[in-house]
RNA sequence: GCCCCCGUAGCUCAGGGGAUAGAGCACCGCCCUCCGGAGGCGGUGGCGUAGGUUCGAAUCCUACCGGGGGCACCA
C-alpha cells in the first residue's frame, strides 16, 4: 500500500492496521480485506479503483495465485496451492503445539470459577463453570497467558452454621431446621460424621455444632474436589475465605482502600464507596456489630490477587450473581485500578436439561436441582464437557438428554470424534500396508476439498487466538465442528490410500500428510475442550 | 420501580459492522466393488416490531413488545 501511495497512483494516508479476514466463502479466496472500501473516501476514488491499485502491487508478491476485486471493491487474495499445501507440514511438524500463540503472551491471568459453597454436592451449573472455566484457561494457556486457576472456597458465612445445624438435627432425629440443608446428601454425610468422630452426639451444644460444621466442611470439600478431579478440571489454588481473614489479608485489603480515600463512616458501619465508580450504592465493609461482611472478603480478595502479580482478574459468575459484576468493578477502581483492564466478568446464563420431553428439577442428592454427578453418569462425561463447551456461556440452554446421548451425528461430539477415529484408523491402515508419507509435494494437493481442508487447518491458530481473546473457548468447538465435516467431504472425494493393488504415488503421501495434519488439529481442539481423541469407538 | 441478560428455520443453537445469514435435529429425495455409512450430496424453511447511525446492520444506538434473572448492615 505504501508502494501505492509513494508511486502516486493512491493519495491516503496509509492505516496504522489493516484488517485481513477470512472470507467465509471460498469464492472470496483464502484472504480478504476491505481497506479499499474504507479507504475509498479518503482517497477521493471510487472504492474499486482504489482496490485495483492495490491489486496490481499485491499481484506481484510470492504464493499468490490470484489478486481478485471483487463485489463493492473487496480484495480477495487466493494462495497457489503449493503455499497452501505447506499448511499440511506446518501442522506435522508442530504437532502438539500447533494452535499455541503468544498473543497474550506475559499477561499473569488469575482465573476464578465454580467457588461453591462446600456445603453440599456440585450442580448442574457447577458443571457449566467447571467446563466453561476449565477450557477457558487452556484456551488462554494456549494463547502464551501465564494463568492460575482459582477455587475460592465460601467456607466464612452464617451458611456454613446452617449446614452445621442441619447435619447435628439429623444425627439426633430431629428434622432439618427450615433454613437447613434438605437434600439426600445431608442424611449420608451426617451419619458418616457420627461414623468418623466418636462421641461427637456426646458433645456440648456449641462445641457439636462447630464439630458437625467443620467435619460436614472438610467432608463436602474432598468430595468437590475429587468430583472435579475426575471432571478432569483442576484447580492451582483453592483459596479460602477464612484464610484471608487469617493471614490479615482483609486488613490490608481494607488499609489499600483507605489510602485510596474512598472509605468512610456511617451509622456505626464501614463502607466503601462504590456508587463514585458506578455502582448503584454503596457497600458496606464492616457491619455496626463490628462483623466483616462477605463484601469486604471480596474487595480483600481483589487487593490480595493483584498483590500476588496478575494483571487480570477473570471471574466466572452465575447468571444470579450478575449483580456483583458492577461491584467487583467497583473494587478495582476504588483500589485505584482500571477495572476495564484488571477484572473481567463472566456471566454464565442458565442450564436446563430434558429429559423425556421434561425439565429435569428433580435431584435425588440436592433435593431441588440436578448434579454435576448425576449430569456426568446420564451422559457421559465426554458428551457433558463437549455439550456444555460449545455455547457461549452467557446464553441460556435447554439440552435434552436423549438427543445429547444419541450415538450418531445428532450429537456433535460423537461426529467430532469420529472425525479423529476415523482418520486414527486410516492411519493404522498405512501402517499395515507399509504406506509412508515420505517426503511432501505440496504442489499436488489441489483438489478442491484438499485446499477446503487446508484451508482450515491454517486457520486453528487464529481461532484459538480469538477464543482467548475474546474468551470465548466455545469457539474451538465450532470451528471443530465445520473441520470434521470439511474432513469428511474430503474423505468422501478424495482416496487417500492406494487402492488394490495400485502403486503407492506421491499424491497418496501428499494426503495422508493432510490427514495426519487433521489429526493433530482435532487432538490438539479437543483437548483444549478438556476432551478424549479417542483412537477407536 | 431500578438494573442485567436473551428474542435468528418447526426444535436446539452459531454468527467480532462486510459479499448469497449458517449447523445439527425434524421433514422430502439421492449416493455403498475396496481407506470406519457413527459418512456424503441435494431440497423445504428464519433475523420480535419500529426508528436511527453507516458506503454497508442479525451485529452498534433509541423506543416498544415478549421471555428469564437480580435488588439486603444475606452469603
Amino acid at each position: 500500500m505504501q508502494a501505492a501511495v509513494d508511486s502516486g497512483d493512491l493519495t491516503v494516508a496509509v492505516p496504522d492496521e489493516v484488517r485481513i479476514e477470512r472470507p467465509k466463502v471460498k469464492e472470496h479466496g483464502d484472504y480478504a480485506t476491505s481497506v479499499a472500501l474504507q479507504l475509498a473516501k479518503p482517497a477521493g476514488r471510487p472504492p474499486r479503483e482504489v482496490a485495483e491499485a492495490l491489486a496490481v502491487r499485491l499481484r506481484e508478491a510470492p504464493g499468490f495465485a490470484a489478486v481478485d476485486v471483487a463485489g463493492p471493491g473487496f480484495l480477495n487474495i487466493t494462495l497457489d496451492s503449493a503455499a497452501q499445501g505447506e499448511i499440511a507440514r506446518t501442522v506435522v511438524s508442530a504437532g502438539s503445539d500447533y494452535g499455541r500463540g503468544d498473543t497474550l503472551a506475559k499477561q499473569q491471568i488469575n482465573l476464578e470459577f465454580i467457588s461453591a459453597n462446600p456445603t453440599g454436592p456440585l450442580h448442574l451449573g457447577h458443571a457449566r463453570w467447571a467446563v466453561v472455566g476449565d477450557a477457558l484457561g487452556r484456551v488462554l494457556s494456549a494463547a502464551g497467558a501465564d494463568v492460575t486457576r482459582e477455587f475460592y472456597i465460601n467456607d466464612r458465612g452464617v451458611q456454613m452454621d446452617h449446614f452445621g445445624r442441619s447435619l447435628m438435627a439429623v444425627a439426633h432425629g430431629r428434622p432439618v431446621p427450615s433454613d437447613g440443608y434438605h437434600g439426600d446428601y445431608v442424611p449420608d454425610l451426617s451419619a458418616r460424621i457420627v461414623a468418623g468422630t466418636p462421641g461427637i452426639t456426646d458433645l456440648p451444644e456449641q462445641e457439636q455444632l462447630a464439630a458437625f460444621r467443620e467435619e460436614g466442611y472438610r467432608m463436602q470439600l474432598d468430595e468437590q474436589r475429587e468430583e472435579l478431579d475426575r471432571f478432569r478440571t483442576h484447580f492451582d489454588v483453592w483459596a479460602s475465605e477464612r484464610d484471608l481473614h487469617a493471614s490479615g489479608a482483609v486488613e490490608r485489603g481494607l488499609a489499600r482502600l483507605r489510602e485510596q480515600g474512598h472509605v468512610f463512616e456511617k451509622e456505626g458501619a464501614v463502607w466503601l464507596r462504590t456508587t463514585d465508580f458506578g455502582d448503584d450504592k454503596d457497600r458496606v465493609l464492616v457491619r455496626s456489630d463490628g462483623g466483616y461482611t462477605y463484601f469486604a472478603s471480596d474487595t480483600a480478595y481483589y487487593v490480595d490477587k493483584r498483590a500476588r502479580g496478575f494483571d487480570v482478574a477473570i471471574y466466572m459468575l452465575g447468571a444470579d450473581h450478575h449483580g456483583y459484576v458492577g461491584r467487583l468493578k467497583a473494587i478495582a477502581a476504588c483500589a485505584g485500578d482500571d477495572p476495564e483492564k484488571t477484572v473481567a466478568v463472566l456471566i454464565g446464563q442458565m442450564v436446563k436439561i430434558l429429559k423425556d420431553g421434561e425439565e429435569l428439577r428433580l435431584s435425588k442428592r440436592a433435593g431441588t436441582i440436578v448434579t454435576l454427578a448425576e449430569f456426568v453418569e446420564l451422559a457421559g462425561l465426554d458428551t457433558v464437557r463437549y455439550t456444555l463447551a460449545r455455547y457461549p456461556s452467557d446464553s441460556p440452554l435447554t439440552l435434552d438428554i436423549d438427543v445429547i446421548t444419541r450415538q450418531t451425528s445428532d450429537n456433535p461430539v460423537f461426529y467430532v470424534q469420529y472425525a479423529h477415529a476415523r482418520i486414527a484408523s486410516l492411519l493404522r491402515n498405512a501402517g499395515e500396508l507399509g504406506v509412508d508419507k515420505g517426503e511432501l509435494r505440496p504442489e499436488l494437493l489441489d483438489h478442491d476439498r484438499e485446499g477446503d481442508l487446508l484451508r482450515a487447518l491454517g486457520e486453528f491458530p487464529r481461532v484459538v487466538a480469538t477464543a482467548a481473546e475474546l474468551r470465548e473457548p466455545h469457539r474451538v468447538a465450532r470451528y471443530l465442528e465445520e473441520l470434521a465435516g470439511t474432513y469428511h467431504r474430503f474423505y468422501d472425494a478424495c482416496r487417500v490410500l492406494p487402492r488394490g493393488d495400485e502403486e503407492t504415488a506421491d499424491l497418496h503421501r501428499a494426503r495422508l500428510w493432510v490427514v495426519e495434519a487433521t489429526r493433530v488439529v482435532l487432538a490438539n481442539g479437543l483437548d483444549l475442550l478438556g476432551v478424549t481423541a479417542p483412537e477407536r469407538m
